[in-house]
DNA sequence: CGGTATCGATACCCGTCGGGTATCGATACC
DNA sequence: GGTATCGATACCCGACGGGTATCGATACCG
């Protein structure tokens, strides 16, 4: 399945088999038995292209789901057969720079529990904390919707906050009190950035390329960008950006997520703690 | 995997390598290889008793879900190729019995949908729903909240209804307007039955055992159990049964339900089908 | 207290399957 | 039409999964 994906995701065996380490022969004939074990044809092939059928688009999807499972069985029995010796703690994935205070004062307060064990920070890039979360990297995380997708985890909701446009400090719009979506998307030279999707690509637009937030507020600083930001963020602004609250934008809820079949103790306690504060 | 889920439910290695329709020594290298590549002893063992660790009582669950995943991967997989071909539609898991006219009149609105296709029905005992969905032998399926588990899926509210205690139709208590948890939970020689585990054991307890609704109204018209169900399950009871409002009951939501990731256009179809009817 | 039965571990053997190299056959491109 | 690219095929090898026979430990029983 591994192998499947691989050539799923490149189109292409040679590069697939460089990809997985292995020749490309043998990937060829994986393929194949996976093909007659399955009943299907997964890809239609031409010595010069390869595309994926119906059947394998599905399988794209559920071997997905199916890798990160088995992924996620392996890190968590093997964490927690460290954490039966002390040696490690529970995982919470949060986004970089997102809800700071809020984790702040969660850690503090499942800190004061009595039965607390050691908090392992995992600080990832957009967008990432799911797949953390899926693949046994970590073992909650807090995510933010809308941005995020919470499909198929348990989540407790923390907080619902309004979003603010960011702005470069100077700018005629920045003394305003409030600013309507329709008015930002308009605003001349200030597009939004484009991030990169989790294969490393950008989405087609005409915004700058981004790649982490100095990026980002180094840009709208100098005028080239604006962004959306949930409110917490602004006291931790730099001084050479303004915010402006946004009126219509859709609300951002920060949730605690977590496998639903967890049953570790250290996630209810961080849940516990999350919600109580 | 699928070796350690064999012996963890077992906790013996002759009846697991048996059931899995191996020998046992190479079950015992098979688990000794699997400690040695994931770091961690899964299983205290003597000559004389097999008992999970931690970390073992972990991977148990994460292997669960694995596997679940995987063979989800399979039969979706093998399906959609049937499908491509016209023979096969979306599999739709439903407790029999249960919410028998909302049913109806979902595969009806489905069916007069412009792109329908065939939907197979599936129906299963108590709470195996949730398992068909997560292993891919169904598609979507209709749950009865609070009674299943919904965890993991993405669902839609379809209906919410009171319960009714059902009790032999010459009951003294028959003829009442309505009932309280307490006065049910205390009537003399009246308990509620006993159902079968996952794995076919029944718990304790001193209600008679079941193992369908047959058995269940025959036992209720008997007088020797009484049952709760959803109030709507009262048009299609038998005359020798009656049904009493319980006035304190949780009520019963009905959802429908399918996996997160799952892009399938039928199950699109019904989950619109079921919202708007 | 010794005999026995039970149960997991170990020793040894074998076939299959995953992986590698060399090469073919087809197709797009110059 | 020559060539380069790319997936398929042919052939070989080593490793790993599976089987049988047997050991070693422990609980049970007369």
């Amino acid at each position: 399945m591994r192998y499947f994906v691989a050539v799923a995701e490149e189109l292409h065996f040679g590069r697939a088999a460089q990809r997985l380490g292995i020749a490309q022969p043998p990937l060829s004939r994986a393929i194949h038995r996976l093909e007659r074990r399955l009943g299907a044809r997964l890809l239609e092939r031409t010595s010069r292209a390869v595309a994926l059928t119906e059947p394998g688009a599905v399988l794209l999807r559920e071997a997905r789901a199916a890798l990160d499972a088995v992924e996620a069985a392996e890190r968590r029995t093997r964490r927690a057969a460290l954490a039966a010796t002390g040696q490690a703690g529970v995982v919470l994935a949060a986004k970089a720079g997102a809800s700071t205070e809020l984790l702040a004062k969660l850690l503090d307060a499942y800190a004061a529990e009595p039965d607390a064990v050691t908090v392992d920070l995992l600080l990832c890039g957009i967008g990432e904390q799911e797949r953390m979360l899926r693949d046994g990297r970590a073992d909650v995380a807090l995510l933010h919707l809308p941005y995020d997708a919470a499909a198929g985890f348990d989540t407790e909701e923390l907080r619902t906050e309004s979003q603010v446009v960011l702005l470069p400090a100077g700018h005629p719009l920045a003394g305003r009190t409030g600013l309507r979506m329709a008015e930002v998307a308009e605003l001349p030279g200030l597009p939004l950035p484009r991030w990169p999707a989790r294969d490393g690509t950008y989405p087609e637009g005409r915004g700058p390329q981004v790649r982490d937030h100095t990026q980002l507020y180094e840009l709208v600083s100098l005028g080239r960008a604006c962004w959306i930001a949930p409110e917490s963020s602004r006291p931790r602004l730099r001084d050479d950006l303004a915010a402006v609250p946004l009126l219509d934008a859709p609300p951002v809820t920060t949730v605690i997520a977590w496998p639903p079949h967890s049953r570790s103790l250290a996630v209810a306690g961080l849940v516990r703690a999350a919600t109580r504060g």
